[in-house]
DNA sequence: AAAGCGGGGTG
DNA sequence: CACCCAGCTTT
């Protein structure tokens, strides 16, 4: 076994996280835990971990339950198409597979939400089985230590990273090692400020002699952040009834439900928007009373949302007949699952009613 | 190859 | 504010 592949094992025994996930080797665990660690960091996965496992023990818990339960369970949690693979992946399971997950790295490959890190993860951590994890510490790392230079964002950067790593992944604890290189980007060779006073491989780390450290890992292109302008119309009558819809098109929140929607491609006063041929039609040209509106704005990683929210009395809801409408009590919305801007307006809504 | 998909933490 | 996170799927 190489000395890096040594050192950085020796450093994880002494500093690994107790994390819930490491207290288990059942696949079905660790196959949760690696979906909701995708793009998300331990910290704010670790809730959603005990509350998923303990709703659903088994995959054929979580195979049994609705779509809508998981991503009730999954809300807040953001990249719900996660959560419906996950779902559809214990389908598969339970179903097909009599309950037990692929051992192998290709039949892990063939489940939804699973792709090459995935694989590599699962396959590595519960089978010990010689394949190697390349996620963002990964990149971080080795870019770092070894001097890479080129872009990580391209083809030929990735393949390069690859090849690196599987090469340092050369002892017979490939499981240890992916562990290994992930906690140690994630505790020790952090993004910024990472701990190079006290790095074990300090004395051959190529950044850190040659003053590049903030400098790697290279990306090439920066994504452009494009704005929407998202109104909802938040209906409700006497009978404290409201509507809600399922957002089942290919779009951002596919799968939550919300409030109808108005989209716009700027910004609209709350005067014009109950001009719209839309508002007309949400409400029947009945005699509609405006109670409150108000706007926020909700920042994704490549978006800019410009969010309106017009409360709206009316006094009868019996025209929606549509089925992509869903008539509800308006105490009963908090047993669906919403986004993270309309979920944080439930207990705001309520004031603006009286 | 590039775009789309969330939400939160950090400096 | 920019950048990033135990990436995957679709175009």
């Amino acid at each position: 076994m190489g000395k890096f592949s040594s050192d950085l094992i020796l450093w994880y025994k002494e500093n690994k996280r107790d994390l819930p996930w490491r207290r288990t080797s059942e696949v079905y665990r660790v196959w949760v835990s690696e979906i909701i660690l995708q793009q998300t960091r331990v910290n704010q996965g670790i809730n959603y971990y005990l509350t998923l496992t303990e709703a659903f023990p088994t995959v054929h818990h979580l195979a049994r339950a609705s779509e809508d339960e998981v991503l009730k369970l999954w809300q807040g949690l953001g990249y719900y198409s996660r959560a419906r693979n996950m779902h559809a992946a214990a389908k598969y399971v339970s179903q097909e597979l009599n309950g037990v997950f692929p051992d192998t790295f290709d039949g892990l490959l063939k489940l939804k939400g699973i792709g090459p890190y995935t694989a590599a993860a699962i396959s590595s951590i519960c089978y010990n089985q010689p394949h190697t994890v390349v996620d963002g510490n990964v990149f971080r790392v080795l870019t770092r230590i070894y001097g890479v230079e080129t872009a990580i964002n391209t083809s030929q950067g990735k393949k390069q990273i690859e090849e690196l790593a599987q090469s340092l992944n050369d002892g017979k604890a490939y499981g240890d090692f992916n562990q290994a290189i992930m906690e140690f980007g994630a505790l020790h060779c952090t993004p910024q400020l990472p701990a190079c006073q006290c790095c074990i491989f300090s004395d051959t780390c190529w950044a850190l002699q040659h003053n590049k450290v903030h400098l790697l890992p290279v990306k090439e292109k920066k994504l452009q952040v494009k704005k929407r302008y998202l109104n909802f119309i938040v209906l409700f009558n006497k009978e404290e009834q409201t509507v809600i819809q399922r957002r089942n098109h290919n779009d951002i929140w596919r799968g939550l439900y919300q409030y109808p929607l108005i989209e716009t491609t700027q910004v609209i006063s709350p005067q014009n928007l109950l001009n719209t041929d839309e508002l007309r039609e949400l409400t029947a040209q009945q005699d509609i009373h405006l109670i409150s509106e108000y706007s926020f704005k909700h920042q994704l990683t490549h978006r800019r949302l410009i969010i309106n929210i017009l409360n709206i009395q009316i006094p009868s809801l019996a025209h929606l007949t549509s089925p992509q409408y869903q008539l509800i009590k308006t105490d009963q919305v908090n047993k669906y699952a919403f986004p993270k801007p309309l979920s944080r307006i439930f207990n705001e809504t309520p004031k603006h009613r009286l």
